[in-house]
Parts: structure tokens; C-alpha cells; sequence
DNA sequence: ATGTCTTTGTGAACGCGTGCACAAAGATGG
DNA sequence: CCATCTTTGTGCACGCGTTCACAAAGACAT
């Protein structure tokens, strides 16, 4: 630490790669339960077991945050606690709002994670007039017409879109000309969005539909396996001799082009 | 590509990237909604456009699949949406479980997005007693009790586990035992299974964290940029300068190690 | 004080995913 | 039938992320 001032542009400020971030709030979880019952300290290879990843890339990830740690011993877990909490900026409060309150919104506005970290929701709105002035979650409900306020005056810039898919390139746009610059979207869109912006989504019927292409090649393999049990199990591993396949014809529904 | 017929095992049959699996179902939606507007042709270009991604990056995900497509047109949107369909295995019905009927749970029961593509919510499970027989979206709860019993009669194979944390391994366990080999975890907790079982995790917390990361660093870049002058209303907003900080030693809130 | 033993931090190799750039394929018009 | 033009399919290079393996660092016992 002899010259402990200005090395960190370079290293730190901005060095942290993306998929490292998005392990920081797995390890934060896994060191807030060792805190919560009191472990002191904590090595590389039980903590990784408990965020179910490799050990070494877990000290690789930590490397990038500093070299905190003690050789022979591990990780001092409350320290470990507040350095991570800060890289992430959960040392400070942010306000957020949710757009659209059906039942996803209503879910998330319910969602007792948020709060438990640094985040607050400061507002739910909504386009119905309807739910104006109703409470979810003991919050009332405002209208899309005070969106552009709500942001001003609460400064949220971390913004949460739970609309229909029709309506949530028009909330996006809004959100952001009103100075939000941190999106999650559950609508089922691909949103655009300027420079500067940046967008998460969460899309459920994608996480399904990527288990379902799993769990077709596993049924498939074992098809296969259980067909001729000499084959191997890769041979017809995919839809290639499972369902209504194999001819470079014969698997086409009535549409087919040429 | 005068073979054309022979070069299957190793191109196709199982190589599949993983990333490109994630993307099918964005390339569908997109394919989807042109089918909609019957849009008859589509060319790489413009389906990139749509599903937000580079279209040499399509087209490389394209051709995992096979040589659908025509030089010169583009891809045939009727065709291409059957090809993926059969893929991702949606040409087939999925019946799904979900276990956890609180808040989240009973909005994915009402989530519309399952049942568009082959997923049939096949049972609503729930731990407390007073929840069973209470229809929710219109399918009576089930205590887990059942749990064993409605996996295998209804032949499920993918569940989705909406409970709280503390419950969620256990939850998992039985899931698995009693048939279960893909999961969709919302659960804040990090599941393990036994080999041949695929989990995939939604975590808002975390997608929130990951935001605030980018929100902190870019007011945190734009401080630095205004710190000459005004500073303005983003200078304290990193942790850099505002709380303590600093000092390689100033900044340890109590329990620092050394 | 010295040696041993544990655990971190990281250099280096490897593999996957991405994007460029272009040749091949086919449509289209003359 | 040939030339031109559009768009696909892909070889290649590059960069990021992961993993291995080990030297350096420090705790701990004697």
C-alpha cells in the first residue's frame, strides 16, 4: 500500500469485468448469512460452495475489488460485507419506481427483497386511472401523467417496467427523457434505449422456453439410449429421429418455401 | 456445400451453443410478430433489428440450426418460426408446476406469457393449509402434501420454485425425487441438484444490485468529470468522495482485520 | 526465531462467444 | 443465357471469461 492513492484508476475505478459484477451480489448474499451468524472469517473454498461457484474465480473476483483477505486465514466476513456493499453502492439509498401495476407490478411491489438492500420504492404508477390513489403494498397507486414529477422530485434513476409488451418502448422513452438511466424491464420487448442507458430484463417465458430445449434434448437422449441401447446416446440426441423428423423434407409443416 | 447431407453429426446434432439457445427465443418472438402481420420473408438484417441483436450474430445462431434461409431473400418468417419452434421443443405441451403461492407465485399463476407458448400450469402447490382449495388464476391450490403424487400423474418435468428462500431447497429436493429435471428458481438462494437436472434462477434483488453497480459508477464518472467546477448534484453520489473513504484505512467501518 | 502449513493472489493456457469480411448462392432483369 | 445485385453462410481473428497450478504471504507451533 505504499502508494495506495493512485492505483486505482487503472485497477479498480473502472477494471471490474461484467461477469464478476454480476457474482458480487451472489458472494454478498452468501457473506450476510455467515454475518448473520457471526462467522468471523471465511476461505475462499467454503464461501464459493456457498454461491456455488469455483473457488479460484472467486479470488479472481475478489482480486479485481483489492486485495483483501489474509493468507492462511481467509476473509474477514464483515469487512468483505461493507467492501462489496460499496463497490455495488448499496451504502446509499435508491429510490426506484415501478410502471405498470397488474400482477407482476403488484408482485414486485410486495417483494420484500428490495428493501432489504439499499432499494426503496418511491413510487408505483400506473395508466389506469382506476388504480389512482388505490394502495399496493401501502403505497398508493399514481397516475402515468405524474411519471415525469414522481422522477424529478424523488431523483429515481433506476426505473422498473412491469407493462404489457405494447406499451413499454413508450414508458422506456419516458423514463428515460425524464433522467432515468438504469432500466428493468419484465415486459416481454426488446427496448431501445440512448447511450448512457443501461437495460436488464427478466423474461419468463425465456427462462422457460431455454428448459424446455433442455429438457427436450435430455428426453430425446434417453430415447435414444432406450432405443437401441448399442447407438450411444448422443446418436439421435436431438429432435433428428425423436419426434416427426430426418428428411430434409419430410419435417416441414406445409409452408415450406421452396 | 455440395454434400449438404453428411456433414450433420458434427455440425448440427448436438452443437448447439448455449448462448444461442437464449437467443431462439428472442429470434421467435420477433418471428412471431412479423408472422402476425404476415409478413412473408424476413432478411437477416432486419429480424437483428427486431431482436435487438447483430445480424452476423444471427445468422451464425441460424446456421447451428441449419441452411433455412435463401441467399439473395432472406428467411421464409413461417418456416423459421416452426424450425425454432421444434428446437426449443414448443411444438410439444409442457405441463409446469409451481410451488410458493405468495405474492410472486400467484402472479406468475396469472402470467400469460406461459400458456402463449407450450406451458400449461398443470398445479398451483402451497405450504400453508389455509391456501388449499383457494383457486388462484382459476386453478385450486394444492397443499405439498401432494406434491409427489401430482408430478407423477401429470408427468411433469419442469417446476418453478416461488417460496420463500429457507424453503426453497427443500422444496427443490422434492422436486426432483419425485421426477423433476429442470427448474426455474425465484427463490434467493442457490440450489443444488444432482447431474442431469438444469436450474435456471431469476433473482431480482440481484438485477437490481447489478443496476445499481452502473447507476453508481456513472454518476461516480460524471462527478469526476464535473469536480473543476459546479460538482452539481451527482458529485457525492459514488462512494468515492462522499462517505468515508479515501484512505486505505479511513474507510473500514469498525471490524478491519489488521 | 525458525520451520511448517494453510490459503491467498495471479500468471498463463485454454475455450467460448462475437464480429468482421468475403466468397458462394441464388434471384432478378435484360 | 448471361450479367448484376442482394443476402446468406462461414472462415478467421480477437477479446473475454474460466480454470489450472503455483509462488508468495502470513499464521501458528515449537
Amino acid at each position: 500500500m505504499a502508494t495506495g492513492r493512485t492505483h486505482r484508476p487503472a485497477t479498480r475505478s473502472r477494471g471490474i469485468p461484467e461477469a464478476t459484477v454480476a457474482r458480487l451480489p451472489l458472494y454478498l448474499r452468501a457473506l450476510t448469512a455467515l454475518s448473520e451468524r457471526s462467522v468471523p472469517t471465511v476461505s475462499s473454498e467454503e464461501l464459493a460452495a456457498a454461491a456455488g461457484v469455483n473457488s479460484a474465480k472467486l479470488r479472481k473476483d475478489f482480486s479485481y475489488l483489492g486485495s483483501y483477505g489474509t493468507r492462511g486465514v481467509g476473509y474477514d466476513v464483515e469487512y468483505l460485507v461493507y467492501q462489496i456493499s460499496r463497490e455495488l453502492g448499496l451504502t446509499q439509498d435508491w429510490p426506484v419506481v415501478i410502471v405498470g401495476i397488474g400482477n407482476l407490478g403488484a408482485a414486485l411491489a410486495n417483494y420484500g427483497g428490495f428493501a432489504s438492500r439499499g432499494f426503496r420504492v418511491a413510487a408505483l404508477i400506473d395508466a389506469d386511472p382506476a388504480m389512482a390513489g388505490k394502495p399496493v403494498a401501502g403505497i398508493p397507486v399514481q397516475h402515468t401523467d405524474e411519471l415525469e414529477k414522481i422522477i424529478d422530485d424523488n431523483g429515481v434513476s433506476i426505473g422498473v417496467i412491469a407493462t404489457p409488451a405494447g406499451a413499454a418502448q413508450q414508458v422506456c422513452d419516458r423514463l428515460v427523457a425524464a433522467g432515468v438511466t438504469s432500466i428493468l424491464n419484465f415486459a416481454p420487448t426488446v427496448l431501445s434505449v440512448p447511450d448512457g442507458v443501461d437495460v436488464r430484463k427478466v423474461d419468463l417465458s425465456i427462462e422457460l422456453q431455454i428448459l424446455a430445449f433442455h429438457e427436450q434434448r435430455k428426453a430425446g437422449e434417453e430415447a435414444a439410449a432406450a432405443a437401441s441401447d448399442g447407438a450411444g446416446p448422443v446418436a439421435a440426441a436431438r429432435g433428428e429421429s425423436e419426434s416427426a423428423d430426418k428428411g430434409p423434407d419430410g419435417d416441414v409443416p406445409a409452408v415450406m418455401p421452396a
